[in-house]
DNA sequence: ATAATGACGTCGG
DNA sequence: TCCGACGCCATTA
């Protein structure tokens, strides 16, 4: 048996999840990938399903990396997301709240 | 098996 | 730019 394995399984977790969860463990600090991006790159679900796995297990993952479309921050964690994206050099929009999903947007590659 | 839920996305006004 | 209405679909009750 192997030690740990980086994609190893999360028995209490759902496929979905653990796919959610594996992929945003990817994401390079300072880019981001948002809801519907996630779902699309994974072929499964939707936004809104990859954001109640967020919302469910997210706490053990780069959540600040998972935004929405337009570039806000996830409802709730606007202020927290804000100090991450500093910390990592996010590309931000001109008045700062948001990022620039142009420049930060990651393709999974 | 059916219905409700929800860290979303898109579009029209 | 901001807001409301509607569609979406894995999970959960």
């Amino acid at each position: 048996m192997r030690h740990v394995d980086p994609g190893a399984v999360h028995p209490s977790l759902t496929p979905f999840a653990e796919l959610v969860l594996d992929l945003v463990d990817r994401i390079p600090p300072g880019r981001v990938m948002s809801y519907g991006d996630v779902a699309e790159f994974l072929g499964t679900g939707g936004p809104r399903q990859v954001g109640r796995v967020m919302a469910t297990y997210g706490g053990g993952v780069a959540w600040w990396r998972v935004i929405q479309a337009d570039g806000s921050a996830a409802p709730g964690l606007e202020r927290e997301a804000l100090e991450r994206w500093r910390a990592e050099a996010t590309p931000l929009r001109p008045a700062g709240d948001r990022v620039d999903m142009r420049r930060a947007r990651w393709d999974g590659h």
